[in-house]
DNA sequence: GATCCGAATATACC
DNA sequence: ACCGGTATATTCGGATC
């Protein structure tokens, strides 16, 4: 038979076949009438011996196809070996690829093989056989692709839960787009809520479904008139029956949660073992299991698991502009829906203590868990298509690329890539190689130039279109490419200081498959915005987004620790070639006739003057004549007006913090406390207020009566305690703080009147008046003080004044003082 | 005991 | 442990007078 079918997930099994112990790979995937499937595969386990020069290669291979032994209870054995010309590090070798029965053999075939005194390096011995799958069979996640074969009917693959099971004879990716054609999976969101916030500690309350048809809720808690989609059960038990027969039912592609990798699965695994009850929700009806990690991830064989809080933090979190990444606020903008308000901790300590609970708040209790199954499935479909568009990209299994950080999914990217340059891939490191990187100095990054304060009219801002990646591609950098010494007609970087020596390093000029492997990115990049152009829609918008931050991530991942391709001096190299652009660049600007203002990084800020736009784009046209490569600086925005402030300390002024007026109005206000989230809402407020006064005016009149108005208002206590908040967040676990500030002290107090409070969560408090000289003992949980009861000269003196005073220093209000510390900021309380 | 200053910490920019 | 370095500001906490 012969269908059309799109792989889901992927996993290998344990198979005996013509009395040989071999591993075949089960593809986990849905036909395009919609039905599951399951696509019997198999692929060639193997790995690379590079042999020493001067080895005998046939004899050697002959050697290696001799190696059997026993090892953990079974038979590891080379099958077969084949000398292949292939490329490692970008240098051409004669190589032995060592054929194994089964891929779990590897580890300890190529442990045997590191004891042959001809054995100088092996290679790929630690790709994933589901890896390995994927690249030489070309069958890729998420792509539509023809399978071939015969359809069986047993448990010869498992107790698979699938409408096809095919051993396939061929499987083949469709041609061109008819591959990439839109897949929509069936998902269901969930979401569960317990009595106790320790993994296991407590019971299961309620479960909760969602996906675009279906709501469903199963509780043993029971109350008067329940919303239609709630069903009753006996007991944890029972619910915990019902959340695998209805997921059973329902027959989805994927389950979806929001931290169900790190609480909700976890929870209902230890509460399932202890019931006894197997959670065998997977397509082969087996067990949810744990992968371990640093957060471990909860895998459910066919039925892909998608934790898109991981998704979020790895992958879209820099991009966002919620405080948090929390449901709430994450869906809050991304799908304009919010979270439903509940005293959580007020209600499930009730339940703890087996207290009644009105009817009215269980069942508001009871919305508010649907509510976060409805809310995850929304963020479900709306980051989809990044997603799907981030797994065709680097081709890893779905499950894999959802839960990745850019340093993974750069190196999938390019391990993916690796046959088309027909090169053997690099180990991941060792531990002992880790904790050497780890402890490596740092290498001299960007340039930022200091800017002189003050407000300035028709500002323009150049900067250079993707800096990093396209002097990547332009000199070629990279580990296979780098040169510690001069080598014939190279690229070579300008003279700067690395591990305190003047250094100069070189790139070869012929092409490396990372350089070239990015050049593609950048260059799909450019068609994807050609198209988008022409019609915006959620795909192509997600493609642009899957290439830009790949391709901005290649950089850090040369200077990244785990990296396979990791090379700090290629990294510091790229940073040394970008200072030298950027300051030849400003310089090319001010021969020309501009004050440059500021510089950080890639982007010029530079004073039009009495020069026209034409000119200063004129300037730019000559600068793009004389930049190598794929270089190009750009017109990022010619502004209207712009600010820059004195450092708090010292004469400076600051650096990485400036706003600037749009001609249409808009502000961008880059570093200031505004665009904190450690500090209150009145003091963000009243900034943002002042600087779009000053900027929209040229002025400071109307923002000195404005910030006048707040003080009052903070002396006599009218403004609302939400505003004084301050949110910080706990970084690291309560205990390990060495210097306890306000929040690790707030914290402290809140866990003692047992409010959840762990790493990574935000802290907040307000401070109240009192004595105490230290700010710490005046902070306060926000729900342990009355209207009113905040420390007005702590929110005047260390949160209004320090956010406004340094613009208003530009305006000469107050600059007088601006030396003598606190002195000043009693002059502005005169106002 | 007040004051100074560096360390610790959080967060932003690119 | 899960991409890099550059930079500012706040609060603590120990050294110093």
């Amino acid at each position: 038979m012969k269908v059309k079918f799109i792989p889901l997930d992927f996993d290998y099994i344990d198979k005996r076949i013509e009395g040989e112990d071999k591993a075949v790979i089960r593809i986990f995937g849905k036909t395009d009438d919609g039905k599951r499937i399951c696509v019997i595969d198999t692929a060639d386990p193997y790995f690379w011996v590079l042999p020493k020069h001067n080895v005998d290669i046939k004899k050697f291979s002959e050697k290696l196809s001799k190696i059997s032994m026993q090892h953990a209870g079974r038979h590891a054995r080379v099958i077969g070996t084949k000398i292949a010309k292939k490329s490692f590090m970008g240098a051409e070798r004669e190589v032995i690829q060592v054929f194994v029965n089964n891929p779990k053999d590897i580890t300890s075939v190529k442990d045997i093989v590191k004891t042959f005194k001809e054995t100088e390096e092996k290679k790929e011995i630690d790709l994933n056989f589901v890896t390995r799958y994927i690249i030489d069979k070309k069958v890729t996640p998420l792509r539509w692709h023809h399978a071939e074969g015969k359809e069986i009917n047993d448990l010869e693959y498992g107790d698979l839960d699938v409408d096809i099971i095919l051993e396939a004879s061929k499987v083949s990716q469709l041609e061109g787009k008819a591959a990439e054609e839109e897949f929509k999976p069936k998902i269901l969101a969930f979401d569960i809520e317990t009595t106790e916030f320790d993994i296991g500690k407590g019971e299961i309350i309620m479960v909760s479904f969602a996906n675009e048809e279906v709501k469903k809720l199963f509780t043993w808690k029971k109350f008067k008139d329940p919303p239609k989609e709630v069903d009753f059960v006996k007991n944890e038990e029972e619910l915990l029956e019902r959340f695998v027969s209805f997921i059973k039912k329902q027959k989805p592609d994927v389950l979806t949660g929001y931290f169900s990798d790190g609480f909700d699965l976890p929870y209902l695994r230890t509460r399932a073992d202890m019931h006894g009850i197997k959670l065998n929700i997977a397509w082969d009806n087996t067990n949810v299991s744990f992968i371990r990690g640093r957060v471990p991830s909860a895998e459910i064989r066919g039925l892909v698991h998608v934790d898109l809080f991981k998704f979020v933090d790895n992958i879209l979190s820099p991009n966002l502009q919620s405080e948090t990444i929390s449901l709430n606020d994450v869906a809050k903008e991304l799908v304009g829906e919010e979270k439903l308000k509940v005293d959580l901790n007020k209600l499930t300590k009730e339940m703890k203590d087996g207290k009644v609970t009105k009817d009215e708040e269980m069942r508001r209790f009871a919305l508010y868990n649907l509510q976060d199954s409805v809310l995850t499935a929304k963020l479900f479909d709306k980051l989809w298509p990044n997603i799907v568009e981030m797994t065709r990209l680097v081709q890893e299994p779905l499950f894999d690329v959802s839960r990745s950080s850019y340093s993974h999914l750069v190196e999938y990217n390019i391990i993916h890539n690796l046959h088309r340059f027909n090169e053997i891939g690099e180990n991941r490191p060792i531990r002992e190689d880790i904790e050497q990187r780890r402890r490596r100095p740092k290498y001299i990054g960007a340039f930022v130039k200091e800017p002189t304060p003050g407000i300035y009219e028709n500002v323009a801002v150049f900067d250079f279109r993707s800096f990093y990646p396209n002097v990547i591609v332009s000199f070629n950098i990279s580990l296979p490419t780098f040169r510690e010494e001069k080598c014939g007609d190279c690229f070579e970087t300008p003279e700067f200081e690395y591990e305190g020596k003047k250094r100069k390093f070189y790139f070869i000029k012929k092409k490396g498959f990372i350089p070239s492997i990015l050049n593609e990115l950048l260059e799909r990049r450019k068609e994807v915005k050609q198209e988008l152009k022409k019609h915006r829609t959620p795909i192509l918008e997600a493609r642009d987004y899957a290439f830009k931050t790949l391709s901005n991530a290649t950089y850090g991942y040369f200077g990244f620790f785990g990296a396979r391709y990791y090379s700090p001096k290629s990294a510091a190299s790229i940073a040394a070639i970008c200072r030298h652009y950027i300051h030849k660049t400003i310089e090319d600007i001010e021969k020309a006739g501009f004050e440059v203002a500021y510089s950080d990084t890639d982007s010029i800020m530079f004073l039009l003057g009495k020069k026209s736009e034409k000119e200063a784009l004129g300037v730019l046209e000559n600068i793009n004549k004389s930049l190598p490569g794929t270089m190009e600086l750009e017109l990022e925005k010619f502004y209207k007006r712009g600010i820059f402030v004195m450092k708090k300390t010292g004469e400076a002024g600051a650096k990485k913090k400036y706003a600037l007026l749009s001609r249409d109005g808009t502000i961008k206000i880059r570093g200031f406390e505004s665009v904190r989230r450690d500090k209150c809402g009145l003091a963000k407020e009243t900034q943002d207020y002042v600087l779009k006064a000053v900027l929209d005016e040229g002025n400071a009149d109307n923002a000195l009566k404005h910030v006048k108005k707040v003080i009052a208002e903070v002396k006599g206590k009218k403004i609302p305690a939400s505003k004084l908040i301050i949110r910080t967040q706990l970084t690291k676990a309560i205990e390990e703080y060495a210097s306890i500030g306000p929040h690790v002290a707030v914290a402290k107090r809140m866990r003692e009147k047992g409010i959840p409070i762990r790493e990574g969560g935000l802290v907040e408090y307000i401070i109240a008046e009192g004595t105490e000289k230290l700010i710490r003992e005046r902070a306060r949980i926000p729900e342990e003080l009355d209207e009113g009861e905040y420390d007005t000269e702590y929110y005047i003196n260390n949160q209004l004044v320090p956010a406004i005073e340094g613009i208003f220093t530009v305006f000469g209000i107050s600059s007088d003082n601006l030396k003598e510390g606190k002195k000043k900021q009693k002059s502005l309380k005169e106002f």
